[in-house]
RNA sequence: GGCCAGGUGGCAGAGUGGCGAUGCAGCGGACUGCAAAUCCGUGGACGCCGGUUCAAUUCCGGCCCUGGCCUCCA
């Protein structure tokens, strides 16, 4: 059985989905007018952790936005002197890249808002006709006084909101706490035409919209940064209940925080470490496994240390699966019918971990276990290795072929695998003679240069370093 | 000020009403060139004050501290 904390209610809640042939998930995706940051990919890897296994037991539709009409667009648009589609288009491609960097399989839908304008106008015209909405300026607002229920995901009521009283009061506006729907746009602004003149979908609209074409009325989980339980999913919910009458999500869940300093990582506040720039010196993978060693619902404070650890994690899990295939290939034993990682079992603690709320710091104990009594040959190699595989491959990590992992040069003007070799060759030589003052100096400097060496009864072999 | 999450060993981070995960670092050992890397083993903890209980880090209450949200925000 799943279970999963739910906010709405603030607890621990068996998983049933309204219905095991289809299982709906909707998770907020990205803005784009700039680069990624990790923050931003924690969603996405935890969600796509929770995809995977939700598809070991259920059929899944996972779909998961993209919001690419937005005035922080515009505004870059404008800042840098080309299209507005041209800035859009630029960051879904590298939100793509990044992503698949980090093992995110594709979400079975990914809907882009520019592409579900009409769906929005029409439950901006049902949320008019019902009374939940006015118009006033060329705006279309929600009213929020019409919502009964309005607050119950983030705990607020009204009272607090306004008093509260930092939300900036719009002259035209009946109750502070209304939002916006629609709103008018200049000529040289993305615009559609309306009922209400030509404008452009308030933020909160775009994902009740394009939940409800995707995935139905009542999706089973909604996800997102736990940033936006107030104001975002406090809108959806509103306007979604109020436009179709049912709710919108049965789950809400809301991952934590990455944080950089102390605070939390965000443009606004200038603490931000872009994926791109991360993974030009850090394998996706490590990036990955950094972002699933705590607890999804937990802040994640984003340190050197914190890398090099999950690096340091990887090596050894790899070290392992590296050793076994040794193993293998030299006892000849033949791989067992079922024996690859595709078609294997994870084990039933791993599944039992994540089942438990996506308890991803417990499943990484549970494979340093299993890779522990393999090493020990408690295990039988070729079938260990393979249940281990396939406990990481729904964790999205340890699916590199090992050798490639230990050798594979990330970025930079790095050694190549020849100048390496000659190197060790030199080195070896200087060895022989028992200059191992000279011998070390080469180490030394391979390790440099992110090239660690290791002399072993067969010779020395070579990996690339901990950063 | 209001609302919501947390406070576990040197660090990171699970978990549990009584048998103290896991990773990194440290320490000991193996191997080795009294090297590096690797492997094996190992000490160490539950913010403070009360309460419930035979027994609390784990349940309850209060306090202190940290972070998030209340404006765009993953």
């Amino acid at each position: 059985m799943i279970s999963l904390h739910n906010t709405l209610g603030g607890e621990r809640q068996p998983f049933v989905p309204g219905d095991a042939d289809r299982v709906t998930m909707y998770v907020c995706g990205p803005t784009v007018y700039g680069p990624a940051h990790i923050g931003n990919a924690r969603p996405a890897v935890v969600f796509d952790v929770l995809a995977r296994l939700l598809r070991r037991r259920y059929r899944l539709v996972y779909a998961s936005n993209i919001t690419d009409v937005d005035d922080k667009i515009n505004q870059a648009a404008a800042e840098q002197g080309v299209p507005i589609a041209a800035v859009a288009q630029r960051w879904i491609r590298t939100w793509r890249e990044d992503m698949a960097g980090l093992g995110v399989l594709a979400p079975d839908r990914q809907p882009l808002a520019t592409e579900h304008v009409p769906q929005m106008i029409s439950l901006v015209k049902s949320l008019l006709k019902s009374g939940h909405a006015y118009e006033a300026e060329g705006h279309v607002l929600f009213r929020v006084g019409a919502y009964a229920a309005y607050g119950e995901l983030s705990g607020r009521n009204r009272d607090e909101q306004i008093a509260g009283a930092r939300v900036e009061v719009a002259p035209y506006k009946e109750d502070p706490a209304d939002f916006v729907l629609w709103k008018p746009s200049s000529d040289e602004l993305p615009g559609w035409e309306s009922p209400w003149g030509r404008g452009r979908p308030g933020w909160h609209l775009e994902c009740s919209a394009m939940a409800r074409e995707h995935l139905g009325d009542t999706i089973d989980i909604h996800g997102g940064g736990r940033d936006l339980i107030f104001p975002h999913h406090e809108n959806e919910i509103a306007q979604s209940r109020c436009g179709h009458g049912a709710p919108l999500a049965r789950y809400w869940m809301h991952n934590g925080m990455i944080r950089m300093g102390k605070s939390k990582m965000a443009k606004s506040r200038g603490n931000i470490l872009t994926i791109r720039e991360l993974r030009g010196k850090i394998p996706g993978e490590v990036l990955r496994l950094a972002l699933l060693s705590a607890r999804y619902r937990d802040p994640l404070e984003w340190t050197d240390e914190l890398v090099a650890t999950s690096r340091q994690r990887l090596d050894r899990l790899y070290r392992v699966l590296l050793d076994c295939a040794e193993d293998s290939r030299e006892g000849g034993t033949p791989s067992p019918p079922g024996g690859s990682a595709r078609t294997a079992e994870p084990s039933p603690e791993l599944v039992r971990a994540l089942e438990d709320d996506l308890n991803t710091p417990a499943a990484l104990s549970v494979l340093a276990g299993e890779a522990r009594k393999l090493r020990a040959g408690a295990v039988e190699p070729v079938a260990g290795a393979a249940a281990l595989k396939a406990g990481g491959f729904l964790m999205g990590i340890l699916q590199a072929d090992p050798v490639q992992w230990f050798t594979a040069v990330e970025s930079g003007p790095e050694l190549t695998a020849e100048e390496i070799a000659a190197r060790i060759g030199e080195r070896a030589r200087q060895r022989d003679v028992g200059d191992y003052a000279a011998a070390d100096r080469i180490r030394d400097e391979l390790a440099g240069r992110g090239v660690i060496l290791e002399d072993g009864p067969q010779g020395t072999t070579w990996r690339r370093a901990a950063l």
